[in-house]
DNA sequence: TTGAAAGCGCTAACAG
DNA sequence: CTGTTAGCGCTTTCAA
């Protein structure tokens, strides 16, 4: 035990008999409820004020459903493109007087798991789920045992949450559109984690793009693994050992192209030239790497914002089944820069 | 509302009555004390498993006071120097089955009040700060209202709050010797925001051994900004063109230091040929910067690691007034790579 | 305008 | 080994 202060916390019936009304009348006048004389009610201000008196969430939430709080769930938060979410988020739940339970799930379906259980355990008023590995069904089940959710970047059956999404389909097409116009033919996916949702839309729209573009996308030349530098270093490094020919290497995201640069670099291919390699996601630095990353901007912060605030309106029992879709943004730099394409650009949305 | 099953939740009382026993029994089962029949207790663990009970924390906590969640208070999760402090703490939380619910304060002192006091309300049962902006007096009032508390690259009186911090003095030394080393003499600090702690630390580390070293540092090159890559560029650009003949900028992070970077090299100067750039930290990203940055190592997943070990402690009652100190170490790279000193090195601890 | 009673889901303390 | 009672701090309901 340190401080004193912290023991006996000073509750309703303190402040009741300190004043010398009932704890209702307390009661009402925490809550600016009517039904309390103006005078009294003042006398009761100063004495909260005066005794210091918060109002314990816990023994409220008990009586009704209210914690004040939701769970955010995430990846990673040190995977630079979530904090951007949890900001968003945050921001509009403080403004609320909401506050956020937060989890890193790292990439770990069973504490996946075990954080829908913690947030249930502890009456999170809602979920934000990013991302989450776990299947259909699992989630589903998991979601629907909470008030309100939101799932980020997938979608679910309405009745059991929201969402709201980048298309990535869309962010995909326009990659390999502008990798084809630059002249690039045998390119190679290091496209993360097989069971991201996010990625298999990415893939979608690569093959779909790829497809009609008439350029040349073996399955072969598509590598799984892990959405970390680390994961970026090694897949890219196998990859152009064993095929030399490839073009151009497509990430899952800027932190795998981060490791593909190096990867790049050791072996001896010069980017661009040698060599196109693109990122996904456009984190604050991307622009930074060298060459600076060409990839496709996803608004984070306002995939934050916008889950929590349906979250919000999902909890008040509006906006049931909602599906928001943002527009991510091709990001034209050095690492694709080719004769062919004009450098620097943005593409006009 | 959505999905039904949120809504009844299962009780105590309820897989009571299943099995026809009460709820004290079920309540043993549930927190595996003793006192249960062999024979009972799998017939109550049968019918939670099929009921999908699970405790109600909010209501445990009521009782006991234990809300299994602990309050973690940082900065700004979006500066890549927190995320592993989160992380890092977050870990050894979840192994202790907590959760923690986060605040970005986002250098706001009022924000930061009401972190506490929000953490206050849900009952957490202990709270990690990470380096506020708040006065010793206020932050000692704040933190005492709280079962348990560690501060974070701060120091408080050690009834009010453990500590775990880096020794930053020691790590703004090595950067200035190493400055030193290689013939730098006109430095210039970009010295992020007045009221950190963490960066008052590091000027006192940089003046003294300036002073030491016969180097000058004008107080007229110190400039205070705040620590992201925008204050970095924009404080560069000021002081490079008031004054060219600064020869290396120190500045507060690496966040800084890419703006910084990237001023330097919108003006012309040649890094680190003709001007020298040093960051602190070491982020993920420190190394693919251009060109990469040197800088001082801080061991931010074991700082969150330590803090919230000693959080445990200080709410078992043990650990009073400890305060922890972890070295830092100086990372060469080339941004201030020039030939009198070998490059690239890592300096032995 | 005010207050008394009951109960949210759980556990500590005691009784059988 | 099992159950009963009381109460954590608050709010809802009903009565004065």
């Amino acid at each position: 035990m340190q401080g004193a202060d912290h023991t006996a916390r000073t509750t309703l019936a303190d402040v009741a008999s300190h004043v010398g009304v009932s704890v209702m009348t307390v009661s009402r006048v925490v809550n600016d409820r009517p039904g309390v004389g103006s005078g009294t009610r003042e006398r009761v201000r100063v004495a909260i004020a005066e005794l210091g008196y918060r109002p314990n969430i816990v023994a409220r939430g008990l009586k009704v459903e209210r914690s004040r709080t939701i769970g955010l769930l995430v990846p990673d938060v040190t995977n630079p493109y979530f904090p951007e979410i949890v900001r968003g988020a945050e921001d509009v739940a403080i403004r609320r007087g909401y506050i956020l339970l937060l989890t890193n799930v790292i990439e770990d379906v069973d504490r996946e798991v075990a954080a829908f259980e913690a947030f249930e355990d502890r009456r999170v008023e809602g979920v934000i789920a990013c991302s989450p590995r776990l299947d259909d069904e699992r989630l589903d089940a998991l979601l629907r045992r909470h008030p309100a959710a939101v799932v980020v970047n997938r979608r679910t059956r309405p009745d059991a949450a929201g969402s709201v999404r980048i298309d990535h389909e869309h962010g995909a097409r326009m990659l390999l559109r502008h990798l084809a116009a630059i002249g690039c033919r045998r390119l190679a996916l290091l496209a993360g984690p097989t069971d991201s949702h996010a990625g298999r839309e990415r893939l979608l729209g690569f093959a779909h793009e790829a497809q009609e573009r008439g350029v040349e996308l073996a399955s072969e030349r598509v590598l799984h693994g892990p959405p970390t530098v680390e994961g970026g270093t090694r897949l890219a490094r196998e990859l152009l050992e064993r095929d030399p020919s490839v073009d151009a290497l497509v990430c899952f995201n800027d932190l795998v192209a981060a490791g593909a640069l190096q990867a790049a670099s050791e072996i001896g291919r010069a980017v661009p030239d040698d060599l196109v390699v693109t990122g996904y996601d456009d984190i604050l630095f991307a622009r930074m790497f060298t060459p600076a990353l060409t990839t496709v901007h996803a608004p984070t912060y306002d995939l934050g914002r916008q889950a929590a605030t349906m979250l919000f309106d999902r909890m008040q029992g509006r906006g049931r089944g909602i599906d928001i879709v943002l527009q991510p943004e091709l990001v034209l730099r050095a690492s694709s820069a080719r004769p062919t394409a004009p450098y620097p650009e943005r593409t006009p949305r």
